[in-house]
Parts: C-alpha cells; structure tokens; sequence
DNA sequence: TTGTAAGCGTTATCAT
DNA sequence: ATGATAACGCTTACAA
C-alpha cells in the first residue's frame, strides 16, 4: 500500500505539507504542488478512509436497519436514503434483521464498534421493535431516525405518513365514486393505528359512523372466509390497508366473478409495482416511500451537522386513480 | 469514548494484557479477568472497530454494487448476500450506480480508499459494465465477483444463470404443453445472448429450426404493434425473456380476449412476486435471484480467506409452472 | 510556505 | 502472566 509517507519521500516534502495540500484547501508553491501530484500519480496513491477516520473520529458510514431487503416496500426507502446520502458522500450499510441472527442489543453494540455516523430504523407501521434502544443509541449521540411508525413522539427523531389522512382521503374517494358501504380491511393491525383509520373515515363521512372493519388472519382464505362476509354487509366499498392483500382480495373477487369497481370498489393502501400489476389496476393511497427515505436521510445529515430540524416529520398521502374504483 | 487506556488505568493492568485478554484467548489470571470485566461494565466500554481495521489493514465491509435496489430482482440477490455476509459477521455496503453521481472508476476508487475486504458486482445479463474496473480490483488484491452476467471468463470470478438450459427447459415445457409454433420475446438483448436462448431451443426441439424472435422496444404499445404480429405468425407459445414484459403482455392479451393458455400460453423468465401476482399467474422459469446471492457471498469469502473456490459458478435454472402455459 | 512530532485506539514484539 | 513500546496512516498544533 502507499502512503503519505511514500509520496514524502519520493516528492521531497513532509507529509504534514501534502496532507494539507490534499485535504484543505491552503496553498501550496507551484513547484511544491507538481512535485506532490507527480509522485501521487507515479506511485498510484489513494488516500486511506480508515486511518482518516480514526483521526478524526468519526465515519461515514449511515446504517440502515430494517426487517429484509426483498420488499418493494423498504427497498423503495432504502433507494431514497442511498440517493440523498450518496449526493453528500456518506456510504450506505444495511441490516437485514430477519436474516441476521443477532438479538437488538448485539445489532446496536455493532453500530457503536463501528462508529457509525448515524441509523435509520425502518419498520412496518405496526411494529414497535428497536423503540427502546434508540433512547440508547441517541445516549451515545449516534444520530438516529425512526422511520415509517407511528407512534407517539417519544423523544426522538421520527418520521411517518400521515394515516388519518390517508384513511380519510382513501374513504373520501370512495365515497365520491358512490360507494356508501364501506369495509376497512386490515391483517391484525394493532387497536391504536385502526383509531388512526376511524378517524379519518370519520372526518370522510362528515359522521360518527364507523367503518365495518374486517380483520385478515393468517392462512384464512379469502374467497371462503372475507368475501361472503363482505357481501353479506352489502359493501360495496373495500380499503385494503395492506398492499399485497388487496392484490391477494382482488384476484379472489375476480375469481367469485365480482365485478370491479361495479360491483366492489378495491383501495389500496400503499403504491408499490403490484398496484399496477394487479387486475385490475389497483386504485390506491399512496405513502411516498422513497419521500420517506429521502427524508430520513436529510434528518440524519442535519444531526450530524448539528442543525435544526424538525424532530417529527409526518408525510402528506395522495390518492392515485386506477382500474378499480 | 473509553478506549483501552481507560479500562487499563481503571483496572490496574496494560493495555496489552486487555487487549490480548479480549481478542485472543491467552489465558489470564482468573483476579485479573475479573478486574478487566468489571473495569468494562463500569466503564461501558466498547471496542473500536476502526482503529482494529487500520492496525489490521483490513476492514469486514463487503460492497455491494447494482443498478439500484428497488427492484426486486436485485433486492432478493441482496438479501441472499446479506444473509451470508451477516453469518460471518461482514457488513454490507450498498452502491446504487443509477442513484449514485459516480463514475465507475469514482466508485471503484472509493472501494480503495474504504478498504473493502470484497466486492460483488452485480448486473442484467446484458450489461457490460465494470467489466474492466474488475480486473484493476483484482490487481489491487481486493476479492471480487461478477455476478448474474452470461460473459466468457476473463479471469475474473464468475457467477451467472444457465441461459441456454433456461431457454432449453422453456422451450421444452412450451412444447409439452402442446404449442408449437413458438416466439421468444425480449427486449433488445445483444445476438450474443440471443444465441444462447437459440441454442437451447434448438436442444428442445431436437432440430435446427429457430424460435421466432421479437423485440420489444422503447415505448411499444404490445396490443397494436407486438400481439398482431403473434397472431400473423400462428404463435401458440411466448417465452418472454424478460418478467416485467411478461408481465406487461399479458396484460395485453388479456385486453385483446385472447385466452391464456389455451390460445396463447405465457412462460416468463424470472420467478419473482410479480409472476405470481399477474393474473392469469405467470408460469416461468426460475433463475435463483437469491441463490445467485448466496453463492456470491461465499465466492468472496473464500477469496478473503485465500481458500481454492471454483472460479465459474453456473446455476441451473428449473420450471414453476402455474396458470399461464 | 513548510517541517517536526504527538496522537487517534488498537495490536504485536520483545522484555521481564 | 504481564508490561512497555512501536507501529498502522493520517492530521494538526506548534515551530521554523
């Protein structure tokens, strides 16, 4: 390997000299500056991050952690992150933590090894792993983020869509499509994000009404068990607050020869590739993934640099107009 | 930050004996262990990985680079990948050329300066880029692979899908099924890919007759311009080389009332969430995204470990057959 | 404008 | 079994 020693030597200057002809700006003689590049170029120097980094004592090296990669869902995030923190020279890990077989603690102890500049967790809405070792991780002033929960501010960085509003918008186009029997299906999302969705189907509905809600259990077959309960109810409306299994209701709707949007309007939640695959295009509220990985980054950049920033971001949801509703 | 120095001072021992105490296993008086551990606890002292990989001279950072992440294509590779980098304890970097402003040889360059113990290169198997960039990765000593490629071995590892046994085994299930007047369908692949996929249809058929062959370009409308002429030619049987146009054309047919499979049978290659969600669900041929991932992973640790590894890895590709053949 | 030297946290060599 | 110390490559007072 060669280093600032080599290129001294073989320039005739102290490292101290290249070292800041090299990282700051300050000015160097002409005849000093030829010399440095020429032994840099002849002897195919490239400077090394590691030792700069234990000087300095601090990386560049923004964690992701979230629960897999394979997932449109979080993969859409992580490409917002990758794109905002490659535009400022940070450099991207990721933790699968369905595929690594370390408990929560051994993962953050990881992240203080390895001086890492800052993490953004990434989860389902639903889920609320990790919330207590972040309190560790900012105790350490490692720059965090809590993306893409919702839960109540806590004290740290956090970062989500706007649900009520999701569920309002999401019920507001169904109505205005002359749907009045509206079904709010979900897969066992917890009772404090379903009063999320009431809300907001309250504000839609101008009313104190509540959706008919329908809950999704593991293994239940669709066509059996969740459309004749659908039908039975007269809905005429259904918002699926999960993106694969409006895909998954949908297709068994095809299947009992339910026409769509006639007979059954299908809102998704969530706007990822499958919403278009689908048969018929799925309509849907769309939660800005990439925006939300975007954003995050752009929170972690400012704590880094020791900015203001707003310590709870909330994104605005949109409805995008398909095939069926 | 507590360093070495600290528990040393605080527990009335060297640096060194720590320091041999936590990385080796040389013994050590049971009283010191014990002064050691408590001096830790009481400290809250965790190693610092950095300054380990400059007095190493090598770091445990594996680098990923792809187009970008947000397809599942590559995503489930990078899960494979992550999956085996985290059971050795590597970390794993991501690139995303598409998202990043870098020139190759900017991003090959910042492998040098963060010292990556390896790199995995990933690609379409039509793409040629990096190509060169590797072999100045590999004269640098740094493990590498480039993987899901169908290039000749250049003297560089090698890890990619058997196209002509995917298209042989296409070919063959189209043929099974009763169609026999067969189109390949791809978007602008090179000839010499193309022939691979020729060849195998060649093996299936037990002749030398050729597959039609169409090419879907930029910004075709399929129901005007590609399914017409499938009509024109008699084809009963597509093998679309390409899930997301598969997909696509499916979609297509579908609208013309054509019906899949008995007019027209649909086999796509790649097995991905999109197959399966397609209605009807498409049949295909399945690449092994994830195993290509695994495998990649454990070619550069084998590298890192300077063990013999094969240096062309061929996957067999095999048949999921569902609604659409 | 340039050079000298100490130090970032760790490990390894050589003594003891 | 343990300690003193140099070194990994780089930066940065301080001096010249």
């Amino acid at each position: 390997m060669v280093t600032l020693k080599d290129i001294a030597k073989h320039a005739n200057v102290s490292t101290a000299t290249i070292s800041r002809y090299l990282s700051s700006n300050i000015v160097v003689k002409k005849e000093t500056e030829e010399k440095i590049q020429r032994a840099i170029k002849e002897l195919g120097y490239v400077t090394n991050v590691v030792a700069k980094s234990l000087k300095h004592m601090e990386t560049f090296n923004v964690a992701v952690i979230l629960p897999k990669i394979n997932n449109l869902y979080y993969s859409e995030m992580t490409s917002g992150i990758s794109q905002i923190l490659g535009q400022h020279h940070y450099n991207l890990y990721i933790y699968e933590v369905d595929n690594l077989n370390l408990s929560e603690i051994e993962i953050i102890q990881l992240m203080r090894e390895n001086m890492i500049a800052g993490i953004v967790f990434i989860g389902l809405f639903s889920d609320r792993s990790f919330k207590d070792s972040i309190h560790d991780v900012m105790s350490w002033n490692i720059p965090a983020v809590y993306a893409n929960r919702c839960i109540p501010y806590d004290g740290f960085p956090l970062l989500y869509p706007d649900l009520t509003k999701a569920s309002q918008l999401g019920a507001e186009h169904l109505l205005s499509k002359g749907k009045h029997k509206i079904a709010y299906v979900h897969n066992q999302l917890p009772d404090d994000l379903l009063d999320h969705f009431i809300d907001g189907f309250k504000q839609a509905s101008h009313s104190d009404d509540t959706p008919t809600m329908i809950e999704i259990k593991e293994g239940m077959d669709l066509a059996k068990d969740c459309i004749p309960h659908l039908l039975r109810n007269d809905i005429d409306g259904v918002f699926v607050l999960n993106e694969m299994s409006a895909v998954h209701l949908t297709k068994a709707l095809v299947d009992c020869q339910i026409s769509i949007p006639k007979d059954m309007a299908v809102l998704s939640l969530g706007n990822s590739l499958i919403s278009q695959i689908s048969t018929p295009e799925l309509s849907c509220v769309d939660l800005q993934n990439r925006e939300l990985g975007i954003r995050s980054a752009e929170m972690i950049l400012s704590q880094i640099r020791k900015e203001a920033f707003a310590p709870v971001t909330v994104l605005e949801p949109f409805i995008v107009e398909r095939k069926s509703t």
